[in-house]
Order: structure tokens, then C-alpha cells, then sequence
RNA sequence: GGGCGUUUAGCUCAGUUGGUAGAGCGCCAGCCUUACAAGCUGGAUGUCAGAGGUUCAAGUCCUCUAACGCCCACCA
């Protein structure tokens, strides 16, 4: 498929992103250039997305993650890979039924009153309407994923291979049902893994309150200290350490619970810490882990007295009944005092346990749930990891993830929502005898009555835990498994590497007896520019489409106006202040350029519209320009046949293969923002500043066949350049890359590259290869013609005189071959510096503003413009700076150990510079011995 | 309590196997030089957090210390 159509006119001065991208991403999908094909000769590479929440709306996180992955696959791409990049979405259990829920709440409807079909009825349907946004957002950025492949994690497919883990496990026992303490979350009504709890760093402000419990006997207290009265109606023992010697005659008796009457025993065990509270603890098995812990292993009554929003039930006095935990303590607390039962209160912070979804503080509830027994799976990954199987980059995040994998406890997979895989298990009404089957059993579907099915569903991460085989088709052993599995990489987070990475790992080995991909590349955190991670509750974040699109100053203010942040008017001044009229969109391009630059393996890379507008849009905006000069250029070349490369020529495209080399390296290990670096140096550096400037020179007083000679090298340095920055800036090169293509072939300028096939770039233009010119040509000699310019540039605007004068040089050097080098630039020279005259002279000439380079001295007519003074102090701070290089260099010299000890070639190196300094330094003197004999 | 990260120019940060420090922004000076003023040219700027060690040689490797940040654990 050939498309010829451009978006941008070439008179346009600046950039216009806007009048680009979308055109062509929809070229890019018109062509089809992102189906993987499964049959195809090119070896394989596949990546499966992190699958954001149906729910989800990009963020700055996704923004780069998506990059980076981006980034691989249009490199790989034009390596010559069959690329699979598997986009899709996570049904998210929880958050979506949140999502649904408030639309009800809104409309009135009490979810509980719809029941479970029609809440998932109504859910699938919000997920149908506005599923698909963060995907469709994913475009916007450039993501080049197969969207024909795209899946969701509650797709009939891979929920059948959801349940087929499931019966797997199960039949190998890896899966079990106990009754067991879990963290409950009281607003979403559901248990939550420990890993999907929180807790504050130093805790949170609370008391500690001390009661005195009467021994059963009337003959005094026992002292306890709490932070949790109200959970004391389900006290069932009294703790003491078995070595505490105040407590050891108590161990044995009893105590009367106040409030509740019943009489609970004083036990003796090693958990209790003598130091803290009063020694003496209160043992609630029921509502607390450790307590849960204890009693078991002295036989103790669990009684449990909250409901499932952390009311208390009836197992508590009446008065206390359907309170909220937080009434019900003050209440406690008061009935206690009234009784003299309350000794002190303590201020002192506490661990609070929060829900990361609905911050709310987590109850622990006795309940009836799923696990899966994780050492036996951990040890696989484990294992798999120490031999190498499974790397991280960087690679600190080996020791994380082994470290963890080594103390995993076991994974509460329950959940008692209804939106997500439905547990495969049924109960038998009567027998209570549990099936368990991926579809549903004959048995149940014989006897319907006599069968209910688990009402609970499966923790989201468990489908998440199948994502890089589920996706290819697995449990069926289709082609797509086959090639694609395991996959290349995965790009993800850090924070989700117990979630998400090791769970797949885990699940890789057990199904499929090989992990799920070798290499994890973790990215970092993306904060503001004051390092806060971006949140909606703070109202800092920033939306990637405002950074592509642009945003009023309303679009800017709004998510701090959602968050109302206890600063709010300062942030809303601060917005106004600096984006009075909105801000202005940069386009994908940019954006992705601002973020992989700054993306190093730092843990966090702090992002503002203020970066994106300094860093990613000038450089795609020079791009532009560059483009639409060297373009030009191409067309006036006119069919003549070139003339031979001359230094400029050899010089540029060797630099071309040292980058070519240098992005391929970075590329390659995952060094991503090492590639971008080296991209900007190249392309600003040395194409705008040096070849460009040369060929505008050359171009007014070259001839025909120079002009020629010209044109092919911009055209070979373009077709790279655009090739190799295509992975990170997608757009605008796919756009400049039709015009160039078009123009060097209209021109016949392709004789370096036969390969080079058409449009689009993305898929019909293969990376570039380093062509190892650099080794072949001396880049000093470049280096030498550089130096003579900038020396003059300098003296110029020492002497403050302008270009327009010009200058007179003269040029000392001992050295014919250098001599010869400069003589071959000489009319270039006079041109770049505009120069009447450049001649060699054998002898220092007097009266002259002078530079010592370290092999020509270069001497300017511009003796009666220098302020003698200035220039003599200068002069005097170089040789002073000079001397003590020399003192360090001799005395390295006459260090023995330095000339045995160090490689020759140090030793030789360091030599050079010694000679190369004294001579300098000779030169110094003259010039210094001249400017002082005016005073 | 355990682990990890960071500390380099005024600011944000590079610095790839040890060989005397770099970029962008900002700042100062001069330029509308026919691709780009969203630009060009030139300039100033550092006890590489501190202390010790290994080495001929340390921003880089080792030990300790300090400040900041993150993660895990939790004594009721």
C-alpha cells in the first residue's frame, strides 16, 4: 500500500504536530502495520502490555511505560522482527463495581436491591461504551500494539483459562479453602490481600488504652493496654510472657471479661513482649492476625463481633449492638471508666492498615476464603531467578523480588464482589461437598437444587497472573502460543512486581514449564516536578493528552480543583501564573522524547508542562526546520554526478555510524534514555551546527557537482537519522521520512542504500547498520578545522568585532601533515569566518590577537581591538592552569610505580600530554611576553 | 527494626568496565547571519555530601557517618 499524502506544508516555520500525528497513526493503520503475522519467516519478538483498568484514563505512568514498550517494538520492527505487541484491558474487579456502583448511587439504585445478574449486566455494559478510552488514548501517544489482538481479562477465552488454573491448582492442592483472619475492607465489603493494605510509615495518631480486668476470683486486676477497645467483647484469653516474672503465679488463673461477663483464662506465650503496655494482653483471635495466631495454638474461642461494615453484631452487650467500631469504642471506653476499670490513656502513634483502593481503615474478619499455597510456586520462580532465567533492569530489582519471593505468604484469592471470574466451586446443599470444575459439572447441572456455586469471585491479579499466555490463546495449544511464549520483555513498575510479575512467573512455570519472559525492564516513578508522586487526591497530575493537545488555563486548574488540595490557592496562582492562557500542545513526539530523556535508572523522574515545552519541543521543532533546509537542498541538486566526498562529508557520516552504533547499544540494553541523548547531540551538534552551516556555505559558491555531492550526503545522513530516531519520535519522522524518500528518488540519490524500500518507514525501512566508517577516516582532522573556527569565533567576540569585518589569519604550525590538512579547509574557513586572507606563516608575527591550540596557533588581525589588560590576565590564568597540569603530569612521570604499575599505553598517553603541555606552554609565554611589553 | 535509592554547576540531571568532570535550562555579552529568535555565536560556573581505606591513579571500588526519599515488617 503506497500513500503519498504530507500534512504539513514546507513552508510552515514552526512544527505543527497537531496537523500530523493523528494523520499518521491512521496511515499507519490503513497500511495494517502492527498485525503480528504468525506464519510468518521473521524471527519472533513479543511484548504483552501491562493491561490498565478498563476504568483507567491514561496517566503519566502509562504514558512512559507505553513508550518504552513502544520504543522496542518499532525498533525490533525494523530489525526485521515479526512484532507482536499485545494490547488490553484488566476488568479490575473492584474499582469497575465502585465505578457502576456511584452511576447507580446517582440514579438512586441501591446496587444490593438489582442483585448480582444485573449488576454485571449493567457493568458489561459500561464496559462495552467506555472500555476501549485508555486504548484509544494509547494511540495518541504512538503505540504501535496489534490492536486486531486485543483482549480482556474477562474475555471468554481467557476466563476459561482463569478457571482451568483454578481446577489445576485445586486438584494439586495448591488451592485450599480455610477459615482464616483476613484484612476486610468494611466500604468495599471484601477481603483484601496483605499486599493490598498499607500502612503508614510510623503509624497514625492513637491511644493506648490501659483497663484493669478483674480476676474471676474477686482478689484483684489484671492491667491490659489496648489500642482497640471495642474489640474487647471478643476477648477470649489473657496473654503473659512465659518468662515474665511479675505475671508467672497469674499464668493458670482467670479473669471475668467486664461488660460481657464471661470468664477467659491467662495463658503463657512467647508472642507477648514484656517491655511494651503493660505486659499483659488482651487475645481477640478473631480481630487480630497475631491473636488469630495464638489462638490456635492454645485452643482458643473465636468470637467474632462485627458485621461486614464493621457494626457490631450481636454477639456484644445490646447497647453496644449496630454501632459503628469508632462509637462503639468511645462507648466502651466510657462504660469502662464508670466501672473505675480505666487506668490510663496513652497518646502514642499506631499501625494503621488501610485499603489501598478506598483508603478506608482495614478490619480483620474471620471468614471463609480462598488461598493458593505459594512455596511450593515461589521456590519454582525463585530458582528460576537465581539461575538467571528472570533478569531485572536495572538490576537491583533482582535482590527485591528474590528477597520477597523468599518470605511470600500464602495468597487470599477470594473476593466478595461480583464483578470478576465467579470461584468454579460448588457446595452441595445437603453433603456440603465441594466440586470444583473449568466448566460447570454434570452433577450440578443434573441436580440444580442441590448445588450452590461459590458467590464469591477471584482476586483480579489472578487473571492478571495468566496475561502473557491467556492472551495467546492458553489453554489451547494454538500458533500464536507456540511463537510468541514466552515473551521478550516485560516493561512495567516497580510497585507491581509482587502483584503482577512474580504471580506470572509463578503461573509461567506451572502451566507452561517456562517462565513468561527473560527480561523485566522496570521504569520508573514519574513525580512532579517536586518529586511527589502524581495523584488525583493531590491534584498534581498531569494528563498526557494536555501535554500532546495543549489545555486551556480551565483544563489546567481542573483536577486541582477536584482534589482541593489544603494549598489549593497556591497551586491555582501558581497555574495561573505561569500558564495565563493555557498551555500549548507539544504533540506525542515531544512528549515521548521528554520523558525517555529523563527516564534514567533513577527510581523516580520528576515531569512538568514547563519540561515538556523546554526539552521535547524545540527538538522536534528543529527537526522540522533542518528538514525543510536539507530538503531544499536535495531539490536543487541537479542530476550531475557528484563530486568526490570531501572532509565535511566523510566526517558527518561517520559520526552518522558512531550514533547509528551508539542508539543500537542503548537500544539493546534497555539504556533508552542513553539512545535519546546521543540522538539529540548528533542531530543538533554535528548536523545543524557543523555539516548543515557547511552545505549553506557551499551551496552559494559550490559548484553543480558539489552541490550534488551535497545533496546525496544529506540525503544518506537524513534517511539514518530519520531511522534512527523513528523508535522515539514516531510521527514526525514518518512524515519528513515520505518527503526525503520521495525527493532522493526522484533526484537518484539512493546509490548508498539499495535496501532502503518505500513508505511507510515504520515497516519498510530497516534499522540502520553501523557502517564502521569511523574507523577509516581520522575525526580529528574535522576536529582540528572546528577548533581553528571556534578560536576565531572567540577572539571575535573578544574584541568585540563584528562578522561583518573581516578578518586577516595567520596560521603557525611545525607540522607539514597539519599544515596540509588546514590548507585543504582554507577556502571553507574563509567563508565560515569570513576571512580576506588565511596564510602560513614560518615565525610568530608580532601585533596580533593570538589562540594557542594544541597544533596550529592562530594569530587575527584583531591586535587593536583587545582590551591588553583583560587579555593579559587571561593569558596569565591559562599558563597558570597549564603549570599545574605540567607539575601533576611530571610528577606522575617520576613515579615509579606509576611507570611499571599503570598499562603502557597510560603511561604513553600521559607522556603526550606532558610534551604536548610544555609546548604550549612555550607558546603562552610568547604571547604573554608580547601583550606585556605594551604596558 | 530490615532493605533499597539519592546526594556532581544557581536549577534538573548525565557520567557505560577506575586514567584530573559534562548536558539542558537559567545567567552574562553580542547577533533578526534567507531552516529554525521555539534560533545563532561567545562566556562565567564545581573541595563530585563528609571521613577513612584499596590503588601508581577514585565522582567511579570497599567501610563508616550524615541528610533526604521509597519499600517491607509491626509491640497489643
Amino acid at each position: 500500500m503506497k500513500e503519498r499524502s504530507f500534512h504539513l506544508e514546507l513552508s510552515e516555520k514552526h512544527y505543527s504536530p497537531e496537523k500530523v500525528e493523528q494523520a499518521v497513526y491512521d496511515m499507519w493503520l490503513r497500511a495494517d502495520c502492527f498485525t503480528a503475522d504468525v506464519s510468518s519467516q521473521k524471527p519472533p519478538y513479543s511484548i504483552v502490555i501491562p493491561p490498565p483498568n478498563v476504568t483507567g484514563r491514561l496517566h503519566m505512568g502509562h504514558a512512559l511505560n507505553n513508550t518504552l514498550q513502544d520504543v522496542l517494538c518499532r525498533y525490533k520492527r525494523m530489525c526485521g522482527f515479526d512484532v507482536l505487541w499485545v494490547p488490553g484491558t484488566d476488568h479490575a474487579g473492584i474499582s469497575t463495581q465502585s465505578v457502576v456502583k456511584k452511576h447507580l448511587d446517582a440514579e438512586g439504585i441501591d446496587y444490593r436491591s438489582l442483585g448480582r445478574e444485573q449488576v454485571i449486566e449493567r457493568i458489561w455494559k459500561w464496559k462495552e461504551k467506555y472500555g476501549d478510552q485508555i486504548l484509544l488514548q494509547l494511540r495518541r501517544l504512538g503505540a504501535s500494539c496489534d490492536w486486531t489482538r486485543t483482549r480482556f481479562t474477562m474475555d471468554d477465552g481467557l476466563s476459561r483459562a482463569v478457571r482451568t488454573l483454578f481446577k489445576r491448582f485445586y486438584d494439586e492442592d495448591l488451592i485450599y479453602r480455610g477459615k482464616y483472619i483476613v484484612n476486610w475492607c468494611p466500604v468495599d465489603r471484601t477481603a483484601l490481600s496483605d499486599d493490598e493494605v498499607e500502612t503508614k510509615d510510623g503509624g497514625e495518631p492513637g491511644h493506648l488504652w490501659h483497663f484493669r480486668y478483674p480476676f474471676s476470683d474477686g482478689s484483684g486486676y489484671v492491667e491490659i493496654a489496648t489500642t482497640r477497645p471495642e474489640t474487647m467483647f471478643g476477648d477470649t484469653a489473657i496473654a503473659v510472657n512465659p518468662k515474665d516474672e511479675r505475671f508467672q503465679a497469674l499464668v493458670g488463673r482467670s479473669v471475668t471479661l467486664p461488660l460481657v461477663g464471661r470468664e477467659i483464662p491467662i495463658i503463657a506465650d512467647d508472642y507477648v513482649d514484656p517491655e511494651f503496655g503493660t505486659g499483659c494482653v488482651k487475645i481477640t483471635p478473631a480481630h487480630d492476625p497475631n491473636d488469630f495466631q495464638l489462638g490456635l495454638r492454645h485452643n482458643l474461642l473465636q468470637v467474632n463481633v462485627m458485621n461486614e461494615d464493621a457494626t457490631m453484631n450481636d454477639e456484644v452487650p445490646e447497647e453496644f449492638r449496630g454501632l459503628d467500631r469508632y462509637v462503639a469504642r468511645k462507648r466502651v471506653v466510657a462504660a469502662m471508666e464508670k466501672q473505675g476499670l480505666l487506668v490510663q490513656i496513652e497518646d502514642r502513634n499506631i499501625p494503621v492498615g488501610r485499603s489501598y483502593r478506598s483508603k478506608a481503615v482495614i478490619e480483620y474478619r474471620l471468614s471463609d476464603q480462598w488461598f493458593v499455597r505459594m512455596r511450593p510456586l515461589a521456590e519454582r520462580a525463585l530458582e528460576a531467578s537465581q539461575a538467571g532465567k528472570v533478569t531485572f533492569y536495572p538490576e537491583r530489582w533482582d535482590s527485591f523480588y528474590q528477597s520477597w519471593l523468599g518470605k511470600i505468604r500464602d495468597w487470599c484469592i477470594s473476593r466478595q464482589i461480583w464483578w470478576g471470574h465467579r470461584i468454579p466451586a460448588w457446595y452441595h446443599v445437603d453433603t456440603g461437598e465441594i466440586l470444583v470444575d473449568v466448566e460447570t459439572p454434570e452433577r450440578v447441572s443434573a441436580e440444580p437444587e442441590k448445588w450452590v456455586q461459590d458467590e464469591d469471585v477471584l482476586d483480579t491479579w489472578f487473571s492478571s497472573a495468566l496475561w502473557p499466555y491467556s492472551t495467546l490463546g492458553w489453554p489451547e495449544e494454538t500458533p500464536e502460543l507456540k511463537r510468541y511464549y514466552p515473551t521478550s520483555v516485560l516493561v512495567t513498575a516497580k510497585d507491581i512486581i509482587f502483584f503482577w510479575v512474580a504471580r506470572m512467573v509463578m503461573t509461567g512455570l506451572y502451566n507452561l514449564n517456562e517462565v513468561p519472559f527473560h527480561k523485566v525492564l522496570i521504569n520508573s516513578i514519574i513525580t512532579d516536578e517536586d518529586g511527589e508522586t502524581m495523584s488525583k487526591s493531590k491534584g498534581n497530575g498531569i494528563d498526557p493528552l494536555h501535554v500532546i493537545d495543549g489545555a486551556t488555563r480551565e483544563d489546567l486548574e481542573g483536577p486541582v480543583r477536584e482534589a482541593r488540595p489544603t494549598n489549593m490557592e497556591t497551586i491555582l496562582k501558581r497555574v495561573s501564573e505561569r500558564f495565563p492562557d493555557g498551555f500549548s500542545g507539544v504533540g506525542a513526539d515531544a512528549m515521548r522524547y521528554t520523558l525517555l530523556t529523563s527516564a534514567t535508572d533513577a527510581q523516580q523522574v520528576g515531569v512538568s508542562f514547563k519540561r515538556f515545552d523546554e526539552v521535547g519541543r524545540p527538538l522536534t521543532n528543529k527537526l522540522w526546520n533542518a528538514s525543510k533546509l536539507a530538503l531544499s537542498m536535495l531539490e536543487d541538486s541537479d542530476g550531475v554526478s557528484p563530486a568526490e566526498p570531501e572532509l565535511s562529508d566523510r566526517w558527518i557520516l561517520a559520526r552518522l555510524d558512531l550514533c547509528t552504533r551508539r542508539v543500537r547499544d542503548a537500544f539493546d540494553t534497555y539504556g533508552i534514555h542513553h539512545a535519546a541523548d546521543g540522538l539529540y547531540h548528533f542531530f543538533w551538534d554535528d548536523i545543524c551546527d557543523w555539516y548543515l552551516e557547511i552545505a549553506k556555505l557551499r551551496r552559494k559558491t559550490g559548484t553543480e557537482a558539489e552541490k550534488a555531492r551535497i545533496a546525496l550526503t544529506l540525503s544518506e545522513v537524513f534517511l539514518g537519522y530519520l531511522r534512527l530516531l523513528h523508535p522515539i519520535m514516531p510521527f514526525i519522522t514518518e512524515e519528513l521520512w515520505g518527503r526525503f524518500f520521495d525527493c532522493a528518488s526522484q533526484k537518484n540519490l539512493f546509490s548508498f542504500a539499495k535496501e532502503l524500500k518505500d513508505h511507510p518507514l515504520c515497516i519498510r525501512a530497516p534499522f540502520p547498520e553501523d557502517q564502521r566508517r569511523h574507523e577509516e577516516i581520522s575525526l580529528e582532522e574535522f576536529e582540528l578545522f572546528q577548533d581553528i573556527v571556534r578560536s576565531v569565533r572567540n577572539m571575535r567576540a573578544k574584541a568585540n568585532v563584528s562578522f561583518k569585518t573581516a578578518l586577516s589569519l595567520q596560521l603557525l604550525t611545525g607540522n607539514p601533515e597539519v599544515e596540509g590538512q588546514i590548507r585543504s579547509m582554507k577556502d571553507l574557513l574563509c567563508q565560515m569566518l569570513n576571512l580576506s586572507a588565511c596564510d602560513f606563516v614560518q615565525s610568530r608575527p608580532e601585533g596580533n590577537a593570538v589562540t594557542v591550540l594544541p597544533k596550529v596557533e592562530v594569530f587575527a588581525n584583531l591586535f587593536d581591538f583587545i582590551d591588553v589588560e583583560a587579555e593579559r590576565k587571561r593569558t596569565e590564568g591559562s599558563l597558570q592552569k597549564l603549570e599545574k597540569q605540567i607539575a601533576g603530569l611530571e610528577q606522575k612521570l617520576a613515579n615509579q610505580q606509576f611507570v611499571s604499575g599503570a598499562p603502557k599505553s597510560v603511561v604513553d598517553a600521559e607522556r603526550e600530554k606532558l610534551q604536548m603541555a610544555l609546548e604550549t606552554r612555550e607558546k603562552l609565554r610568547d604571547a604573554l611576553g608580547e601583550l606585556k611589553s605594551l604596558n
